[in-house]
DNA sequence: TCTGGGGTCCTAGGACCC
DNA sequence: TCTGGGGTCCTAGGACCC
């Protein structure tokens, strides 16, 4: 084990307001003014209006009683696509080590540039300044020796602001910190943490790990344990694929013609398979997401024995997942369906090349063997039944590996 | 305060296998 | 007759993030 020298070289770059912040750049009517981008909710609000109190999520009613002379302006997700990319353009010509964290902020590792550019707290000056300059937008930049302090750092920075938390000085930065602002503490966690009497993060560095794992649980627990504590991951994570595809779509208070609800899935289910096949996935687990008048929530899933990419298959299980949740939706009432699609592998190592009515196991045999027969006995990777006796799927290895 | 749309990760029980 | 443990997958729910 070498020491290395504890150096603050990640960067947390954090667009402020962002989408209130593109409409601010686009019409300079609504600079210096409460603007709130959004419909019926917020979906991000200009510091004049975070300083009102309007706020992410909030309803449009409220927002405007809080702040009668509100701009609400409707979202234009493609000028916020554009920004995005425009300002992740400048993170990568800063830095290779990019892990984008959502469409406005991401970690930079400038650790590697130690010999050929300028400190971490010069370089994180500069990209604000080309952001500003040539983005036209405000961003904040907090500079740690981890990603986790750099985030909190940013955080304690905004609006438009820098911040460097030096090795030596983070147990001085973080423990005067309200657990608010711990990344990874939510509503939840922080009104238990509270309910115990403890307010900061010194309060919460002042625990035991064993105690701190009894309060929150095992993962939480350890996890908080050990970034109060200074110990976190001092790496960015980069090129990882997404996990997850889904969509959603809020239908109002009911009540709702079931065709209409179907009708409203069968759309998302479109949706979700066109993303699936643009980025050349297949899916194994199909889940219907419900929301009732009560607000309470219910998930359904079903998973393939094989990957999918057809929207035939995800239909078909997502409307059977929907039949049977009939009487929790009468009961409660629906006001939002979603589905999800996870399970996410290439398409290009599962592909369901035969099917067959009323499979049996030798119906299975015949299957591998006219596909042995057709593209070589290697060609073969897996082949099972369906689940839900839809027929047989018999995967082939990537073209070209099957030969 | 009556709430949008997109995600990640963790927990926990039951089934199933060795 | 009584007695194990470990690992993985599936499903459902929940916390958290922007």
């Amino acid at each position: 084990m070498t020491d290395q020298p504890r150096r603050a070289a990640i960067l947390h770059a954090d667009l402020d307001a962002f989408y209130a912040a593109v409409e601010q750049r686009d019409d300079p009517r609504l600079r210096g003014r409460p603007v709130a981008v959004g419909g019926g909710v917020v979906l991000a609000a200009s510091y004049e209006a975070k300083w009102r109190g309007v706020q992410t999520a909030m309803g449009g009613r409220q927002a405007r009683a809080l702040c009668p002379d509100l701009v609400v302006v409707p979202p234009r997700f493609d000028a916020y696509v554009e920004a995005s990319r425009a300002v992740f353009e400048i993170f990568h010509r800063t830095t290779p080590q990019v892990q984008g964290v959502s469409i406005d902020e991401a970690f930079l590792d400038v650790a590697g540039l130690h010999r050929i550019d300028v400190a971490p707290a010069a370089i994180a000056a500069r990209l604000r300044a080309q952001v500003r300059d040539e983005v036209g937008l405000p961003i904040t930049v907090g500079v740690a020796r981890t990603p986790f302090l750099a985030k909190v750092a940013s955080r304690v920075a905004k609006p438009d602001g820098l911040m460097v938390v030096p090795p030596d000085e983070e147990d001085a930065f973080l423990h005067p910190l309200p657990v608010e602002l711990l990344w990874g503490v939510g509503d939840v966690t922080a009104g238990r943490l509270r309910g115990y009497g403890l307010t900061t993060a010194g309060d919460v560095a002042a625990l035991s790990q064993q105690v701190l794992v009894g309060l929150l649980g095992p993962a939480a627990g350890h996890h908080l344990h050990a970034v109060v504590h200074g110990r976190a991951s001092e790496h960015v994570v980069t090129g990882r694929s997404r996990g997850s595809i889904g969509a959603q779509r809020a239908l109002g208070r009911g009540p709702h013609d079931d065709a209409f609800v179907r009708a409203a899935l069968l759309g998302l289910v479109d949706r979700v398979c066109r993303r699936l096949r643009a980025a050349h996935r297949t899916t194994r687990t199909v889940t219907l997401r419900l929301r009732f008048a009560d607000y309470t929530r219910a998930t359904r899933s079903h998973s393939f024995r094989h990957g999918t990419g057809t929207g035939r298959d995800v239909a078909a299980v997502a409307l059977r997942l929907l039949d049977a949740s009939g009487p929790l939706v009468r009961e409660r009432g629906l006001t939002l369906v979603g589905v999800a699609l996870s399970g996410l592998e290439s398409d290009a190592v599962v592909q369901p090349v035969l099917e067959l009515d009323a499979p049996d196991r030798s119906g299975l045999d015949q299957a591998v063997d006219a596909v042995a027969a057709r593209f070589g006995s290697r060609a073969v990777t897996r082949a099972s039944l369906l689940s839900g006796g839809e027929g047989i799927a018999v995967p082939l290895l990537p073209d070209g590996d099957g030969t």
